[in-house]
DNA sequence: CCAGACGTTGTT
DNA sequence: GTCTGG
DNA sequence: CCAGACGTTGTT
DNA sequence: GTCTGG
């Protein structure tokens, strides 16, 4: 796996960019449709459209054979048309790991669950599904099937989180203590528009949870951090417990994770991919840190 | 019943 | 598709 | 997540 | 303020 032809389109990236780019270009690009539903978003104002958290992780493709080998991944696809690696974004594509039929497969995909009944990409314009939180899955029509049925892994480095007032935001890089890959809890579906005939895109999303003591000095969120032993019951649903199904969504332990300052103008932008922007800056972030109640 | 949403969490 | 709001 | 933009026409 | 883009 290491030095497969997979593994070297993944790192050498084309220079015409697949479906990513295409990807962009649909999303954006009709807003007509706005208009219809604007009277109806001003009555919701007790649902307010915020960014929410865990929106900026770190995945490089040096570290390509290390994911395979952890996972123990035995098939890989479309690696390609991911592009980000230092600083990837929201409705960017990604790898994710698939356990379907106790095969592990690495396959990219768009950071944004598209819900089966979304008509198109501007879906996740509107909608914000790169997050789910834990606590209402069950309940949501965009997550509920998908945290039942299809469920994932989003590998990571680290993900980065920001501090302090606004203007002044530092970026912080969090990642495990022990080096080793995170492993996000994600969720997942193909998709593909009603009258599309071509390959469904695979999307994904990241489960949240309220943070451990450790956490809660930065953020009142935190992904579901899968500890190793967890991470088959997690992709295979029929192994759950069935009586609590989220019994395992949880925030990990105090010591499980370490934190540094990275440079917020690499980081802060979103346009900024580059090596540097998982470099320790030595800033003092303490100050600006949460003061437990 | 039909119409319309369907999602996240920060900051003041 | 499924749920909520009216 | 943060940064940065924020617009129009017509037609079926 | 709210949305889009990356």
């Amino acid at each position: 796996m290491l030095g497969g032809p997979e593994a070297e389109a993944f790192r050498a990236r084309p220079a015409v960019t697949g479906c990513a780019i295409i990807l962009r270009s649909h999303i954006g690009h009709k807003r007509a449709d706005r208009k219809l539903s604007a009277n109806a978003d001003d009555r919701l104002d007790h649902v307010k459209r915020s960014p929410p958290m865990c929106g900026r992780y770190r995945l490089t493709r040096r570290r390509l054979a290390e994911i395979e080998q952890y996972y123990g991944i035995d098939d890989t696809a479309g690696l390609e048309v991911c592009e980000r690696q230092f600083n990837i974004p929201p409705r960017e594509m990604a790898p994710i790991v698939l356990g379907a039929k106790g095969r592990r497969r690495l396959m990219a995909g768009l950071w944004s669950l598209m819900p089966p009944w979304a008509e198109a990409l501007e879906h996740v314009n509107k909608v914000s599904t790169f997050n789910a939180k834990a606590e209402t899955l069950l309940q949501r029509p965009s997550f509920r099937n998908a945290f039942l049925k299809r469920r994932c892994l989003v590998p990571a480095e680290a993900f980065y989180e920001w501090v302090g007032p606004k203007g002044k935001k530092q970026p912080l890089n969090i990642a495990r203590r022990d080096g080793k890959l995170l492993s996000m809890a994600g969720l997942f579906s193909f998709w593909k528009p009603a009258s599309s005939k071509g390959r469904p895109l695979l999307t994904f999303t990241v489960v949240t949870i309220t943070p451990n003591r450790w956490m809660s000095r930065i953020h009142d969120r935190m992904p579901v951090l899968l500890q190793d032993d967890e991470v088959d019951v997690w992709l295979n649903p029929a192994v759950s417990d069935p009586d609590r199904p989220g019994s395992f969504l949880k925030a990990p332990p105090e010591d499980f994770l370490e934190s540094h300052a990275v440079d917020k103008n690499l980081l802060n932008s979103g346009l900024i991919d580059a090596p540097e922007c998982a470099a320790d800056t030595g800033v003092d972030y303490e100050p600006l840190l949460r003061t437990r109640a």
